[in-house]
DNA sequence: AATGAATGAGAGTTCATTCAT
DNA sequence: TATGAATGAACTCTCATTCAT
């Protein structure tokens, strides 16, 4: 047919809009190679099965996801521009991105994803962990420990961009910094 | 074979503690009836079908909860010990029913209940919504949309308690307190 | 509950106009017991199971039939006389009963009823038997098999009254009157 | 395992061997299957469901029927003519295909076929209608509704088809020639 | 005698995965 | 390399039948 340059990534991507649409047991394989332009069996010439598909496609998004985020990120800057520049991209590239928002949500909420999640965010390595940490040494940050503070933070990211997706609230580039706000007063002393 | 004396109840305590181990997709009907032990046939004769099962659960679940919620809450203490009632009941409740706290997590995140959960909480109804909308009439609470100060509220709730039946948090009697402390300088104004 | 003279007849009743409404394999047992106002276990009382229950209900449908057909059949009378007296009450009989009638083409047509078919229609006790074996004696009835004749007979009053009962023909008594006429156009020299 | 070269064609002859020998609800998919020589699920790639299978069976047995009934018909050829070459093609393909003929039996009496049948033999457009009408026309046929005439001319046959398929009765040619020529007696004027 | 809660065999159907082409 | 026809295990649900009351 058509000349199919990457399969791969059509693979992928039909996968990440048929699961934010329709959730992981609302497609099957069939359903993906379709919408992908692909024999079934072609999925499985580049994973081994279902299960890593998603895995390999949650990989793929954690790392396009994080280089947004880290983008333009100063070391130098006080902590709070810090802090606000991380919630402002986080939040701005998952508005833009619901399908992805979709489908990760439905990724850590799966027997898939409830490793993957921690893995990620408590690992020391993280700028958003080594900021925070500088925030309580500076005395700026309630001295609490690092997943409580985390939850602060993403919990009502989670819970506002399912509601701004689903259309119960319209957030704004004022409403935006509003929370963003508020979510510093959350953790800050 | 043995004399269950009340079969309903084990059919839906089989199902509270599958869904919350497995996922909705990881219990068949059979395994539930395993658990319960009772015959496949007999799930039918308390249930039109799987979906009604959970809804039901979920229905009785939810009872309960909303009792145990607002137990003891006072319309006429002031807005703050209010928030803090509450707070401390859900977290409690939540805290102390870990299996019930699985479920409706997976149940509200599920196409079961996208409509329900909203329905719930932001109904006007509902005396948390009342207590917000008084507390902004008196200057206490920032001047926001109700459905996002119920994110900043039930947001973090949701991440810590996920991460504390997770085990990678412990939460105590004096974490709760600060963690309800932070929630409320999230939207106090 | 209210006072059931007879649970037997209930059920057969209930039988007949639910196989006749919703086929045999459209009636439960359990809806069978509910018409008929009794428990599902006892039909299990009165009939060793649901095959033996519609075995009964042809038997006794059968009887009561047979009894009618042959009522004022006088033997002295012409060829045609009877053969017309014969085929007017069992027209007379069927479209009366259209319950019975359905029932009866339901349990011919299945494999409960083609052993009881035959035995009934060509046991040469049966006086239309004999009937048509004097019409050949007289030299007014072709010289067929009985089978043959039987089938010249019965096949067109099924299907006619199958016709009638759906609605696709309206039969009054001269239209029957020319239907029996025209049955014996077909078997008569 | 085994090539089968076409495995749609050997569901529906399997199809109609069984549901001949076993009725509709004697007829699990899964002994389709099993009789086909396929897995269970090749049947639900050629079709929908249980029910569009049967349906599927019938109107190619239907175009199959149709085809050698109408063969050799003249439309120029006198009415009486006509009317033999129609019963005796009919009478002639089911006592070749008696498996199609119980098929069809059942069909016609279950909730599939009523519909069905009725379009079919009493559309304005089929040749038979046509022929009858004529035959009015030219006072050679009773006066009488089409409906009644068409039960007069395959009642008799599905009896004694029916008849001669359960070995009561045999069916030579010379036999066959005078049951039609009953059959014109019961309808001729 | 009458009940109906309980049962599990068996129904129709789906879908992740394989493999001959 | 790419395909999609074929598969059967596993799913949800039905219902004739049993048996303790």
């Amino acid at each position: 047919m058509s000349r199919q340059p990457d399969k791969r990534t059509a693979i992928l991507l039909a996968t990440l809009k048929l699961i934010a649409e329709r959730g992981f047991h609302g497609t099957p394989t069939s359903m993906i190679a379709e919408r992908a332009g692909v024999g079934v069996g072609t999925i499985y010439r580049y994973f081994k099965d279902k299960d890593q598909l998603i895995h390999t496609l949650y990989e793929e998004l954690e790392a396009k996801n994080k280089a947004f985020v880290y983008q333009g990120y100063e070391e130098e800057r006080p902590v709070l521009d810090r802090f606000q520049h991380l919630c402002r991209n986080i939040y701005r590239y998952l508005l833009a991105n619901p399908l992805e928002f979709r489908f990760l949500e439905q990724y850590f909420d799966s027997p898939y994803g409830v490793a993957k999640m921690r893995q990620k965010l408590d690992s020391a390595g993280e700028p958003f962990h080594a900021l925070l940490k500088e925030g309580k040494r500076q005395g700026l940050v309630k001295d609490m420990p690092p997943t409580l503070l985390f939850g602060l933070i993403f919990g009502p990211m989670i819970n506002v961009i399912k509601d701004h997706d689903s259309g119960l609230l319209k957030l704004d580039e004022v409403l935006l910094e509003r929370l963003i706000e508020a979510t510093w007063d959350a953790i800050k002393k």
